[in-house]
DNA sequence: TCCATGTCTGGACGGTACGTCCAGGCTGGA
DNA sequence: TCCAGCCTGGACGTACCGTCCAGACATGGA
């Protein structure tokens, strides 16, 4: 098992084990990623899925503000890849003796494989059907929340603090899932992102343009 | 096996054999039906799933006329029963020895044990997602040609002649799956039921005070 | 044949949403 | 302090949406 970690630090020697056993429970397709609550960085990653490494600024902070949880514990969540791959994520807030948040501890199950043999049961019965399931989202407006969420507890920080580029990547992802070809979407988008219909629609035009210039 | 039979026809005579066969090999999920290409109505049905009976207006007629296939196989089509299971449906013509169509062959599977099995299997990763698997529709013209293009050959008659009532039913499907909620999809739906603009919003008004006054 | 009924249709219309643009304000860094 | 970049509300033209209507058409009965 792959194990990124940079420094040597107390938090990690505290919560690497518990690491090493969810990393090692659940296969070669989960990632492990301990979270600094203070500094707003990665302390240390199991199973690395992306490119991130420890000491990488996906910082956190003020990750009890949002959406505050009785225990502590978020998700699952789906998350979506660049490359396409579907994950499940489940984010703890792990707290100090004093109670307060210290780390924060995710864990990202790639979820492929069994939907892989979701789809051979699913095609089963149809087999030129390319998508056996759901025909169109009924309830839209819920479905770029959790997007938006899923994307917002990975990067450990809330909406408000969220910089250009990951309002970039967050739109590209959905714009990818083809949120904006329904009706009265943007402004939706734009009040769960905390921002301007205008500003929507200038990183739109920036996605595409960077889409078509590369 | 039950079996939905009114008058001896020839037909039902020449055909039935394969059609026993068929209804026993998919075993109690399997609705078989013998739609009669001439007259346009029902002539038997094995393991019925609907309440059509024999002798039924389900009128076919001019099946050959529309989407022109080699082998006069159509499908696997889906299409939705009122209740909520998911079929798959094929349809085969039948000719007599002159070549002329005299009988057409649909075979309607319930694909939803299937399906809640490859539930099981996608929502193990992921307890809480109601929907784990699509997100948004990106080719949803594609996806309303099939609907309707289901709905065509289960009634057995091109869509230049289907009735008022039938356009009310394929559209109270389209609206169902959440159509209407995607930009510029009025005129396509239009145009793929070979009607106006003016006719799909004046049906689907009509749709809409049904609904509200029953 | 003529009429009555009901439906479909193209056109036109007002209203809404869409996407763009800009001048101003804010923030963070030099 | 200035500067550069970004965000923002507002305004604007356009495209689309949904409705309405008068005429065409088909159907069926007198």
């Amino acid at each position: 098992m792959e194990t990124v970690q940079e420094s040597a630090d107390p938090r990690v020697d505290r919560w690497s084990a518990v690491c090493r056993a969810v990393a090692l429970l659940l296969g070669p397709y989960a990632e492990v990623v301990l979270h600094d609550a203070e500094q707003d960085r990665v302390l240390a990653i199991w199973n690395p899925m992306t490119t991130r490494r420890a000491g990488d600024p996906s910082l956190l902070g003020e990750l009890d503000q949002l959406e505050p949880s009785a225990d502590d514990v978020y998700g699952p969540y789906e998350k979506l890849l660049a490359d396409g791959r579907r994950l499940s994520s489940v984010s703890a807030v792990l707290r100090d003796p004093d109670g307060r948040p210290s780390a924060v501890l995710c864990v990202n199950l790639d979820r492929t494989p069994l939907e892989q043999a979701a789809a051979v049961l699913a095609g089963f019965a149809a087999p030129t059907a390319p998508r056996p399931q759901a025909l169109f989202e009924q309830d839209w407006p819920d479905r770029v929340h959790q997007i938006i969420g899923s994307f917002v507890r990975s990067r450990g920080r809330p909406v408000e603090r969220l910089g250009r580029e990951d309002r970039l990547a967050v739109l590209a992802e959905l714009d990818q899932a083809g949120v904006f070809a329904v009706r009265r979407a943007v402004p939706v988008v734009a009040s769960a992102l905390r921002t301007s219909r205008s500003t929507v629609y200038s990183l739109l035009a920036e996605l595409r343009a960077r889409r078509t210039h590369s």
